[in-house]
DNA sequence: TATTCATGTGAAAATTTTTATAAATGGCCT
DNA sequence: AGGCCATTTATAAAAATTTTCACATGAATA
């Protein structure tokens, strides 16, 4: 939406205010397109990096394929906090995972981590 | 700390499961260090571009000059709300500020941020 | 002084994180 | 093969944090 098109949507007094501003300091250009989006799937990533034991699990997993009770080890965590996590990025794609006998090794998914934060540079800068 | 480190954190038969699963399919570099940790920066950054509130606004203040006001209309949101993230934003330097007789614009210190994604990218990456 | 725009404070609501416990899976032992 | 134990996942509730709302206060102008 233009800017022009916001401040047609403020009350009089408001409008009245914000455009005797302008006149006086013309910060605004009133036909610039405001742009406020992000993707919902920019958003959640972000989410999911947000926690400090999540990024935690993907620092660690770029280089290594680790079990899931080294990485509790790791991170000092109990094992069931972080499978849940586990989980999270899991559903995001971020983790590749295989099974050897009864453990579970997890491994961070680089491509989808790299597309993410091309993403990111794209929707914000 | 070193992968082989870890392995010995961990009790006996836990232990054993994991080097027998190394012994047969060799996932782990004993001798490699293990990084978990990111800066309290980088997650406090992360956490704050995790609202979408706070990333819209990142984003439209990245072009011009705007008014509380106009920022709360923009998204569709309570003034009061508007102003209780753009102090978070303040407070991580993230928003420059601009008194216009009694309205307040704001914009996005473009500079802060492109130190954060530099921060992202040297950690993370 | 009254009005308007914005901030500050504290409580309510919503969401996320953590914990506790149960269940599923696979290997091992007799 | 059947039962048991270890590893991990699933589920539900508790705890903690974040977001939103409601209202009081502050600052600037007319």
């Amino acid at each position: 939406m233009k800017v022009k098109k916001l401040l047609e949507e403020l009350n009089e007094k408001q409008r009245k205010t914000v455009q005797k501003c302008l006149a006086s300091c013309e910060i605004l250009d009133l036909e610039e397109e405001v742009e406020t989006e992000l993707s919902l799937e920019l958003i959640n990533f972000v989410k999911v990096l947000s926690n400090p034991i999540r990024a935690g699990i993907i620092k660690m997993l770029k280089k290594r394929w680790m079990c899931v009770c080294l990485i509790a080890k790791a991170l000092n965590q109990d094992q069931t906090l972080i499978s849940h996590h586990l989980r999270t990025l899991k559903n995001m794609n971020l983790l590749q995972e295989r099974r050897e006998g009864k453990l579970r090794f997890y491994k961070t998914n680089m491509e989808e981590l790299k597309k993410y934060l091309s993403i990111l540079e794209t929707e914000l800068f």
